[in-house]
DNA sequence: CGTCCACAGGAATGACGGGCGG
DNA sequence: CCGCCCGTCATTCCTGTGGACG
């Protein structure tokens, strides 16, 4: 039998998953555990829009898998389905902005959304503008605009765009528009305009992280529909969830731990999902967090990390932002690279740093100066395996 | 108590590449 | 399509700093 033969025949025979699907990122299920309040606020909020009246636009904070696109997509759905029933024109476009993160292509996206076809090339902004706008008067309703990752859109092309969309009402008779910003950052607001903010955050809601057993109640409900029964060992939720915790009560998070912990078991033929599995999918998880981060980090920053590791193999104390230096230029020498300046570096170090990959502190140590203390922050083993990945770095690495 | 270490990190400036408006 | 402008990456030059040491 082959090898391969033999991996089918353990998916087809696993007794693990009924309906993996439903543990995906995208999903939105029926029953929101714990967010109860945010979606009877939200539905309230946007409820004027079935008279045909212009809900306030509403800004929703919160740190990442704390639902609030879940629940606003959740509302949305229920909201339209209403609207169907009372014969009211109500029509929400969702646009990810992380996805479409130029002004451009989120006009693009929204005038698809009301069936109005641009090229998405050749033609200028203002062009797409104004065609949504009429677009959007023969549709005579009341649009609901949510913009979902707000904060990376405003971040790289300011927020022109949110300050002409909140001013659009002006040029519509038969239509109206609100907005749904849903944002990660909770400083998005330093980067709005005054302006807008003031329009735009008609309405702020902010969602709250989760706590364990929250998101025990959340996993559990999932479980239910995507597990068979008897496949998740015992305490498989609660470790999930306990992981999930620690990392600010992110729900995605949690689901994904389980969903990939459940996947490790079926891929082995495993009868049961066991904690053993929940943390080498934790394992696996930040392996590719790590990897996606690496991967696409500049050579410089790859050197860096790779001193960092080679100074922490060698000798037992935290490195420092010289010795660091020191190092990296070695490497840069023996890879016939020219070395950046210090003076950079110590930006690489405090981007390393905003990346999660490492904690840099600043310590006095008097008369021997002031330095940064360097911590790594992600197992050795994926490091190594991801530097090397880079055919230049391969044999530094081979060389201790 | 002053010095001075070993950097941190701000400001100004330049090279480069990519998107936008005309 | 082209030139322009803007953001990013990097360098240069610089001032600032907490505390161990003499």
């Amino acid at each position: 039998m082959s090898v391969l033969e033999d991996i089918f025949i353990k998916i087809m025979g696993s007794k693990i998953f009924k309906n993996r699907d439903l543990l995906k990122p995208d999903y939105i299920p029926e029953k929101l555990p714990h967010r109860e309040r945010e979606i009877i606020k939200l539905g309230s909020l946007l409820a004027p829009a079935l008279k045909g009246d212009r809900p306030n636009n509403v800004f929703i904070y919160g740190l990442t898998g704390t639902g609030k696109t879940a629940v606003t997509k959740y509302v949305a759905k229920k909201l339209e389905e209403s609207a169907k029933k009372f014969n009211a024109k109500v029509k929400f476009s969702y646009v990810n902005c992380r996805q479409n993160d130029t002004p451009y292509r989120v006009l693009v996206e929204l005038c698809e959304s009301i069936g109005v076809k641009v090229p998405f090339t050749g033609i200028p902004t203002a062009e797409v503008w104004r065609r949504f706008i009429k677009g959007l008067e023969v549709l005579s309703a009341q649009m609901i605009v949510i913009l979902d990752e707000l904060d990376c859109l405003v971040k790289k092309h300011g927020d022109d765009i949110l300050y002409r969309l909140t001013r659009a009402n002006e040029n519509l008779r038969e239509s109206q528009i609100s907005l749904i910003g849903i944002t990660n950052d909770l400083r998005l607001n330093d980067f709005l305009d005054p302006r807008i903010k003031s329009s735009l955050g008609e309405v702020e809601m902010v969602f709250p992280p989760y706590n364990a057993v929250q998101l025990e109640d959340i996993l559990l409900e999932r479980a239910k529909k995507a597990f068979y029964k008897e496949a998740l060992d015992e305490g498989v939720i609660s470790l999930c969830s306990a992981l999930a915790a620690r990392e600010h009560g992110d729900a995605r998070k949690a689901l994904d731990l389980l969903r990939v912990a459940g996947e490790l078991a079926e891929q082995e033929g495993a009868e049961k999902v066991t904690l053993n599995h929940v943390w080498r999918a934790r394992d696996e998880l930040e392996k590719d967090k790590v990897s996606e981060i690496v991967r696409t980090m500049p050579l410089h920053g790859k050197l860096i990390l790779l001193s960092i590791l080679k100074l922490k193999k060698r000798r037992e104390k935290l490195p420092t932002s010289g010795k660091i230096y020191s190092t990296y230029k070695s490497l840069c020498y023996a890879l016939d690279i020219a070395p950046l300046t210090s003076r950079r570096i110590s930006d690489i170090i405090n981007e390393l740093d905003m990346l999660g990959l490492i904690t840099a502190r600043i310590v006095n140590r008097g008369r021997y100066g002031r330095t940064k203390v360097v911590k790594l922050n992600v197992q050795h083993k994926f490091l190594e395996d991801i530097v090397a990945e880079e055919p230049r770095l391969k044999e530094v690495l081979r060389k201790r």
